[in-house]
DNA sequence: GCAAATAATTGATTAAAATCAATTATCTTT
DNA sequence: AAAGATAATTGATTTTAATCAATTATTTGC
């Protein structure tokens, strides 16, 4: 599993978009709505109608699970990427998952039974989503076996280099999401974060400043990554 | 989240093949391959070339991820589920996770590049295929959820209940898997799995005799699947 | 059917991380 | 800028389940 650090990142670059003819975009266009969200607002709720399929313009938001009492952080979603893809699962109207904007964004939204209708009509389009839902299925077994199997270190380890080269796109980045939310992220408890983080910091693999955070090892990380 | 207790299951009763023409079916006919696995064998291994989609007829298999040292056990698939269908994606030709028969099984196997033409070619196959891909993923969310929040009895009785709810469709069958194949799915050691399973009993909750398996107060495992 | 091997069980100990509790830092609002 | 609120940090304690070690059942091969 090397080069396997369990990223959470949803990365859609993959642009089903393309496969759409010109009347099809002209259709979804149409009916879409544009929806700004701010910082910590919700985007979706569990268990809500699922009238729409989101696609995130700008920003970058978080998929969780959550019942009343815990909440798991099921990936990051970066710009491009959709929310709510489950849903299209027939007889399946309700949103399987919350989301929340990490960051203040725009999504568009996009009628469910439109992009059902699009997905059943047009083949290459399909064979889009399903490339989506496969490496979203990759990516997330790979975290499943990473908070499963790690522990906090190597849970860290992995968290990090997702945002570092799957998010961010770079070694040094502005971390604007609460201890909580990292927390949630590794599957830790927000103190074991800290102290986690504490010690990455300690033996010189990130710099914290402020909110932002450096890694400035990171071999060691990936070391950590496949346990050592 | 009543009712969701994190079955393991990949339930593909929805036959995607309905969708296909006569050709396409003769297509897939011609060139299929049928092979027979014993208990335990393996039918795919992580990181192998995955050439051929698994479709699994007869007997019962799991899918798991692993690394060295461990492994995670991700869904429990019945008979008329796929195996490998994250190899579908894109420029992705290994299989990500691999496959063991829990019991004796028949598998078919069909040509992936095959399999890919038909989804590009048949929007309504593609569209089944969506809709399994979405139920696949609704389901490893929940029970993802499950082994991160929950204790050992939470897990434990979320698995039974998907067991016998899901894979068996009765409340008394045959757990003809090992206590650490049980572990695996519960994400316990064999230990704590054994230590479990006797309290149910003690309680009540279900009847252990030799490899037969009773779950006699359902209510008190959905309770404890739910927190209690 | 018996021996060896494998699996299941039980108890004792350890380890990892959660929780609890208190303090300090940072942000917000006016 | 001050006050209050929220978030971050640190230390102490507890909890859960893993690990370790030993024993008992059950299979399997001959």
């Amino acid at each position: 599993m090397e080069n396997n650090h369990s990223c959470s990142a949803a990365t859609d670059n993959l642009c089903c978009f393309e496969e759409l003819t010109e009347n099809e975009i002209q259709l979804l266009e149409q009916n879409k709505l544009e929806v700004t969200y701010k910082k910590g607002e919700n985007i979706c709720k569990q268990g809500a109608f699922a009238s729409h399929i989101i696609y995130l313009c700008q920003g970058l938001a978080k998929v969780y699970i959550e019942n009343g009492t815990n909440s798991l952080t099921l990936k990051v979603v970066p710009r491009g990427g959709f929310i709510g893809l489950t849903s299209l699962f027939s007889e399946n109207n309700i949103f399987q998952n919350s989301a929340m904007a990490y960051q203040d964004s725009v999504v568009r939204m996009f009628d469910m039974n439109l992009f059902r209708k699009l997905i059943n009509e047009n083949a290459a389009f399909a064979s889009q989503i399903i490339n989506i839902l496969c490496e979203n299925s990759v990516q997330i077994y790979n975290r499943f076996f990473s908070l499963q199997h790690k522990q906090s270190f190597g849970r860290m380890a992995d968290i990090l280099l997702c945002l570092s080269d799957r998010i961010f796109k770079t070694s040094e980045f502005d971390l604007n999401i609460s201890r909580q939310e990292l927390a949630d992220l590794t599957g830790l408890s927000k103190e074991q974060t800290i102290r986690t983080l504490k010690s990455f910091k300690d033996d010189n693999f990130i710099e914290i400043e402020g909110k932002t955070l450096k890694i400035t090892d990171k071999n060691s990380l990936l070391d950590i990554s496949n346990y050592g």
